[in-house]
DNA sequence: CATCTGGTTATTTTT
DNA sequence: TAACCAGATG
């Protein structure tokens, strides 16, 4: 139930309630409220504690989630809130919506009056839409993605004349992102860095980009949180319109902020009554080393009196002045709740500042910090073992997961000696689970870096395993997908210059560069938007009469289309222009692989416009919240990178490839040195937690990497595992196909003959293995975690190879799609017959083996395949 | 204007 | 190795 009760009471400063409004809360909740009950004492804390500052440490499975809207529901159903003014934050479309979706659950109704629930970006959108013209812009701008903003970008490198092989637009691209990640505009980007850009341009470019989006009436994802921020402190009746509004806050995933998240929370969350915003400061060329070193004294104490010693990311923090200036205002801070781990803080080369967690305490005084230990997720071993290899990191708050759970089984370490004997131990391992009844949604393989996946698929589509890829390009990044966008971007603003280019000539319609570039002249002289300059442009004769032909008829169409737009559905409308426009004939006509594919996806994008009005909003909401829910109705295993498994839990967890220069990725220590050590470690112990019963590493000896064969070492991480919660096992598969007999032939025999060059403790470790417990290398490096003599070596019933066609085979996914459905029929094909493969292509069989068949692709090459995944073309 | 070819370059990803 | 892009060619 939700009573409006007026809460007055609470707009003020923090004040913790002691015991007495404490244990008065409680003697309410217990009565009514259920959503109290099953939580631990820490949870319920966080739940209850409703006013000031609270920082949740939410260590991996201890009920982040149940937290987060448990506490939307107490606020609710304590009164001190309506809906709408409870302001929730989340990275990702998909956390709003489970948050949406448990809060319906709990609430008994749906969350329709939790407006102010959703990612940074949605809301941050929002709120620039209410006042676009206060940064110039019309309240109907578009959203540009990082394709969009990396041709913009391209097309002011020409018209600079600049090398563009030189100085990429994608490299500029990223610099612009990381300054506004760090809330800078183009006057605050510190000289020295806009200078690395083209020979100094760079800052003039950032400006140059930032007037053109306005000319464009246009804006990139950064800007949604960055030109809020900028309104917030030129407009401070705004920014308290907001600050009175939202008398809760909350954010999910704390550590994955940046600096522009966290101003942008910041001033949402200071007490509405504290005196108007410091207008901005005229601090433009403060440099990041002044205020590091001999800053103005605020910010130099501030810094000293930075309560954890983090000698990793202090220095980062500290580079940014803005960020230091913002620190300082200590106005009276309202209700905001974060809740985060800086334990699986991931995204820092994505701009997330690990600093803002850590340093919570300081930014938001007198706030409380509540830990969740407690996990409910993974058996002893795999969290001692995820445990253990944190807590080699040094800048981290520090928690002490604990279960409840049994021991459960070891996490095991597996070597290979190659990635393809990786591949096929896996995929024996998980026909082994198969067998034993458990379900292939409950199987999840957890790599480093998406090529990894390759080999995986590889082995799966021979085995007629059902998996599925997560992650990857998202819908909305297609090019059919934002093809079809381009053409009703022009339909609903004409003076969408890079959607009518996108599309000028998709299909081809014999518009190339010259057309294009003649164009250009044309709009920039008169200064008119592109179609204007082609609707001028046919009725001179400037253009080969092909060319005009073709300009005509496309300016024509989208003046009908524009004119069916009063009188036809949205959702008719797109189809008539994909219809009419010849792109579906385009992909129709076009015999590659994913020609289908993108059909599928065309008409999936017409099927989700249907959730919106009309056209102008499916367009405002398009690029913020287009994600497909991978539809895991079917059974498959999952395939994803480690980043991408943040948040989700299964059983079994495969980790391959850990290896040095790998899992630790080289680049990333070479680029970030320490702090990228332990995010690469913060990872390990993301993947090693989404475990509930098995966590099962591999590493390889050989891998083949661009194209080359490497001889790989054991990863450092390895290590750093608790001998007392690992298990050291035999290669499985190192054979298959060939059927040698010898199943389970331990190819550490061949990992000797390297021996005597690694002295790694991994390795170490793995040779200790193989000697049976016995003899330990020394080696410069032992006496780290030297515990190698403890392992047990154990030797698992073998996999049976001979149960192959009797294997059951499910439909199989590729990014969350169904790529092929076993067509169930006994289907017989003959040598030589064109068959057509989801994946692969089109081909012709050359080779048939029982129900698999060998094909050679036209574009893949010889691969084998079980039948039921082609079919004859 | 479209297609072919060779040179280049290789994480992690959301919005 | 393979995928992508830019410039040269047809």
């Amino acid at each position: 139930m939700i009573r409006m009760t007026e809460p007055s009471k609470i707009t003020g400063v923090p004040d913790h309630q002691p015991a007495a409004g404490g244990i008065a809360a409680r003697a309410r909740a217990s009565v009514g409220p259920k959503y109290l009950s099953g939580l631990n004492p820490e949870q319920r804390e966080a739940v209850e504690t409703l006013d000031g500052p609270v920082l949740v440490l939410a260590g991996a499975g201890t009920g982040k989630t149940r937290v987060l809207t448990t506490r939307i529901a107490h606020i609710l159903s304590q009164g001190r809130a309506r809906p709408a003014e409870i302001l929730s934050v989340t990275f990702t479309n998909k956390a709003a919506r489970e948050m949406k979706h448990r809060l319906g659950q709990m609430l008994g109704h749906a969350v329709e009056g939790m407006p102010w629930l959703g990612t940074f970006h949605s809301i941050g959108g929002r709120i620039l839409r209410a006042h676009a013209e206060l940064a110039q812009l019309k309240s109907n701008f578009t959203v540009l993605d990082t394709d969009d903003q990396v041709r913009l970008l391209k097309q002011l490198l020409q018209a600079d004349n600049i090398d563009d092989k030189r100085w990429p637009a994608r490299m500029l691209a990223g610099l612009i992102d990381g300054w506004k990640n760090r809330g800078l505009t183009p006057s605050q980007v510190p000289s020295g860095e806009g200078a690395v850009f083209a020979n100094g341009k760079g800052g003039k470019l950032y400006a140059s980009y930032q007037e053109r989006l306005k000319i464009l009436n246009a804006a990139d994802f950064g800007d949604l949180l960055l030109e809020d921020i900028r309104i917030f402190r030129e407009h401070p009746d705004v920014l308290r319109q907001y600050q009175q509004r939202f008398k809760f806050i909350l954010v999910d995933e704390y550590q994955d902020t940046n600096v522009a998240q966290y101003l942008w929370l910041r001033l949402l969350s200071q007490a509405p009554s504290s005196a108007p915003f410091a207008s901005p400061r005229a601090r433009g060329e403060t440099d990041a080393q002044s205020a590091a070193g001999e800053g103005d004294s605020p910010s130099t104490a501030l810094v000293e009196a930075a309560p954890h010693p983090d000698p990793l990311s202090a220095s980062e923090a500290r580079r940014d002045p803005v960020k230091d200036g913002e620190r300082e205002q200590k106005a009276p801070v309202k209700n905001i709740c974060c809740v985060g781990d800086d334990d699986q803080s991931i995204y820092g080369w994505r701009g997330a500042e690990v600093d803002n967690i850590l340093r919570f305490d300081h930014d938001f005084p007198g706030a409380k910090v509540i830990r969740l230990e407690r996990n409910y997720r993974s058996t002893g071993h795999i969290l001692a073992a995820a445990s253990h290899l944190i807590a080699h990191n040094e800048g981290r708050l520090g928690k002490t997961l604990r279960t409840e759970d049994h021991d459960g089984e070891k996490v095991t370490v597996t070597g290979s000696w190659d990635s393809e004997e990786e591949a096929r131990g896996i995929g024996e391992e998980i026909e082994q689970i198969q067998r034993k009844g458990d379900k292939l949604n409950e199987i999840a393989i957890l790599v480093r870096a998406s090529y990894q996946m390759r080999e995986f698929e590889d082995r799966f589509v021979t085995l007629g395993l059902p998996y599925r890829v997560i992650g990857g390009p998202r819908f909305y990044e297609r090019a059919e997908v934002r093809d079809a966008l381009a053409y009703l971007r022009v339909i609903n603003s004409p003076a969408d210059d890079l959607a009518f280019e996108r599309i000028v000539n998709t299909p081809k319609r014999g518009l190339g560069d010259a057309t294009v570039q003649m164009l250009h002249d044309h709009a920039r002289k008169r200064r008119i938007p592109l179609f204007e300059a082609a609707r001028a442009v046919v009725e001179t004769d400037e253009l080969k009469p092909k060319a005009r032909g073709s300009l005509r008829d496309v300016v024509a169409n989208f003046d009908r289309w524009r004119a069916q737009r009063e009188v036809t559905a949205h959702t008719d409308l797109c189809q008539i222009v994909l219809d009419e426009s010849g792109y579906t004939e385009m992909w129709q006509k076009d015999r590659s692989a994913d020609a289908a594919g993108r059909l599928e996806n065309l008409k999936e994008l017409v099927r989700s416009m249907e959730e919106f009005e009309n056209l102008q909003g499916f367009l405002e909401h398009i690029s913020l919240v287009m994600d497909r829910d991978s539809g895991a109705d079917e059974d498959a295993v999952s395939l994803m990178t480690l980043h991408s498994a943040k948040g989700l839990e299964f059983d079994n967890v495969f980790l391959p490839g850990w290896e040095e220069g790998l899992f630790p990725s080289q680049r990333t220590l070479d680029e970030q040195g320490r702090a990228g050590l332990e995010e690469e470690r913060r990872l390990g112990h993301v993947g090693i937690t989404r475990a509930r019963r098995r966590a099962m590493i591999y590493f390889a000896t050989n891998r083949r990497i661009h194209g080359t064969w490497t001889t790989t070492i054991p990863s450092r991480f390895l290590d750093e595992l608790p001998a007392a919660n690992v298990e050291i096992t035999e290669s499985k598969g190192g054979s298959a196909w060939g059927g040698t007999g010898g199943y389970g032939a331990s190819r550490f025999d061949d990992m000797e003959a390297f021996g005597s060059t690694y002295s790694t403790p991994g390795w170490q470790r793995a040779q200790a293995n193989r000697n049976r417990g016995g003899g330990r290398t020394g080696g410069e490096s032992g006496g780290f975690e030297e515990q190698a003599s403890t392992f047990s070596s154990s030797s698992s019933s073998g996999p049976d190879f001979g149960s192959f066609a009797s294997r059951r085979r499910g439909p199989m996914t590729i990014e969350g799609e169904l790529v092929a459905k076993s067509t169930g029929t006994t289907s017989e094909f003959s040598l030589s017959d064109r068959v057509f493969h989801q994946k692969f292509g089109y081909g012709h069989v050359t080779r048939i083996d029982g129900n698999k068949l060998t094909i050679h692709f036209d574009k893949a090459g010889e691969k084998k395949v079980v039948d039921s995944f082609v079919q004859r073309a």
